[in-house]
Order: C-alpha cells, then sequence, then structure tokens
DNA sequence: ATGTCCACTAGGAGTGGA
C-alpha cells in the first residue's frame, strides 16, 4: 500500500498536476492540504473519475485540507469523515481533516505558517501546534495504525535544512517550533522518512522565488508521521522532487508528494 | 535574500498570503 502527502497549491491551479501524481504513483491513500477552495467547489467528479473518493474540509481561497481513498483498494468498503477541523483552532482556517479508512486513522494537516517570529501569526502558530499536541494527546491512540501527513511549516533537524546556520532561530527554525515538533511525536508518532533514512538530506519544499528549486535551496516541511505499527510494516519513503519540476510547462507546486510504501 | 505563484476583487492592476 501507498500513502502518500502532497501540498498542491491551489487545485484549480494544479488539478491535472494532482492528478497527474494519482496517475504515476497510484496511491492508495493521500493527504492534500492547499486545497483553497470550499467543499462544494472541490471537483469530487474529476477525482472520481480518476478513481478517488475525497474527504474535504475546504474554505475559499486559502488552506484546505483532503484525504484521498483509492476506490478500487477502498473496495466497496466506507471512508468515513472523523474530525473536520482542529478542535478551538476554526479562526486558523480549515487546516486538518481526518478520515478512517482500511482500518486505520488518516489526518491531513496543515500548520499556518507564521510569516516571521515577530509578527502576530507565529504566536498563533505555536498556539495551533499546541492545539494539535492536545489533540492527538486525546484522540490518538498509539497502539492502533494512524498516519498523519502534512506541510508542517518547521524544520525539526539542522540535517532538514539548506542553510540552518543562517537561519537559527528564523521561520521554521526555531526552538519554539521545534519543542512542539517533539511534543506532537510525543504522542506517539514518528517521522516515517527519517526513521528510514537517518542520514539523508531531502527537502519537500523550494520557494518559487530566486530560483531556489535550481540552487537546491530546500527544507524538508512536509512529512508522513505514524504510529510504531505502521512504522514496522513501512518499507520506504521517498520525496519525489520530479513533481517539484515543471511538467508539460504546467507549473508545478512550490511542494513535492512524500510517498511511504506500507505493507 | 527574494529573480514567483495564487486567489480575490473587479472588470485592470493592486493586495495579501505563502
Amino acid at each position: 500500500m501507498l500513502v502518500a502527502t502532497f501540498n498542491i497549491n491551489s487545485i484549480n491551479a494544479r488539478l491535472d498536476f494532482t492528478l497527474d501524481f494519482l496517475a504515476a504513483w497510484k496511491p492508495d491513500l493521500v493527504c492534500l492540504q492547499e486545497l483553497k477552495l470550499d467543499n462544494a467547489t472541490f471537483p469530487r467528479l474529476a477525482f472520481e473519475a480518476a478513481g478517488y473518493r475525497a474527504v474535504t474540509h475546504g474554505q475559499m481561497q486559502w488552506n484546505g485540507v483532503a484525504v484521498l481513498g483509492k476506490l478500487e483498494t477502498l473496495a466497496g468498503s466506507e471512508m468515513e469523515l472523523v474530525q473536520a477541523g482542529l478542535p478551538g483552532q476554526d479562526a486558523a482556517g480549515a487546516r486538518l481533516v481526518t478520515a478512517r479508512a482500511l482500518g486505520l486513522t488518516i489526518t491531513s494537516v496543515y500548520v499556518p505558517n507564521g510569516k516571521q517570529v515577530t509578527h502576530p501569526d507565529f504566536r498563533m502558530k505555536l498556539a495551533w501546534l499546541d492545539a494539535l499536541a492536545e489533540h492527538f494527546e486525546k484522540t490518538l491512540d498509539p497502539r492502533t495504525p494512524a498516519i498523519v501527513g502534512g506541510d508542517f511549516n518547521l524544520v525539526p533537524e539542522d540535517i532538514d535544512s539548506y542553510a540552518p546556520a543562517a537561519h537559527a532561530g528564523h521561520i521554521f527554525h526555531t526552538d519554539a517550533e521545534r519543542e512542539r515538533w517533539k511534543r506532537i511525536l510525543g504522542t506517539g508518532l514518528v517521522d516515517l522518512f527519517r526513521e528510514k533514512e537517518p542520514t539523508t538530506q531531502a527537502f519537500s519544499w523550494w520557494d518559487y522565488r530566486a530560483g531556489a528549486f535550481h540552487k537546491k535551496y530546500g527544507l524538508r516541511i512536509d512529512f508522513l508521521l505514524g504510529t510504531r505499527s505502521v512504522l514496522e510494516r513501512t518499507e520506504r519513503v521517498v520525496i519525489d522532487r520530479e513533481f517539484r519540476k515543471k511538467r508539460s510547462n504546467r507549473i508545478p507546486s512550490d511542494h513535492a508528494p512524500v510517498i511511504a510504501e506500507i505493507r
């Protein structure tokens, strides 16, 4: 089974690109972020035609998250909505959705960016991460198979940044963000990529500006997390940077997808 | 640090967000 997470930076702007990704990898479960549309305008028919069902939590213009399930794999079984929105954090936008499918719980998250450490949004980001940790402490059973996929907008360790020294203490690289990251993992989750690739430097996001992709100015901020039982069944985890490149002259997302193969 | 991209409001180009 393949599980993926992909911040696609607008479904409307990236539908073809997203369908290309589904056709290439044929993932069984997918967490999407930054849909940038509401539930009513989510192109359900296009995904159905591509063989996927979607559980969405969208909003107009910004944010928006979804979990996709491949119809062939679901084989008539349900994919049900468990949670839409992080409790107490509605003002931050549509940034969490949890579905139950194939005997496991899967959550797509889009953590607030925070802008700058001096900006009011940074405090909002930390509060959101605290609320996420609390939510998992309450609702996630670490003895059961659970997966969390998403854009966390933070760099867990120096190896996950192209320039850790230059960015130390700046946005995505602060101790405050890393403390929250550890608290979230402490609820019973592991970073599947880092567990399988302890010393590999691989990035999942490159700024659109300043030719960052070609200069290899990237960060690893997109993660697939799993409980222990998921880790035990994880064969490999890859970040497919081919999807950060233009395809048939279509503009890519600024993120690349992360894919895990799970037995 | 910044060479880009997206959506909204409008009905063209400016603004906010990333």
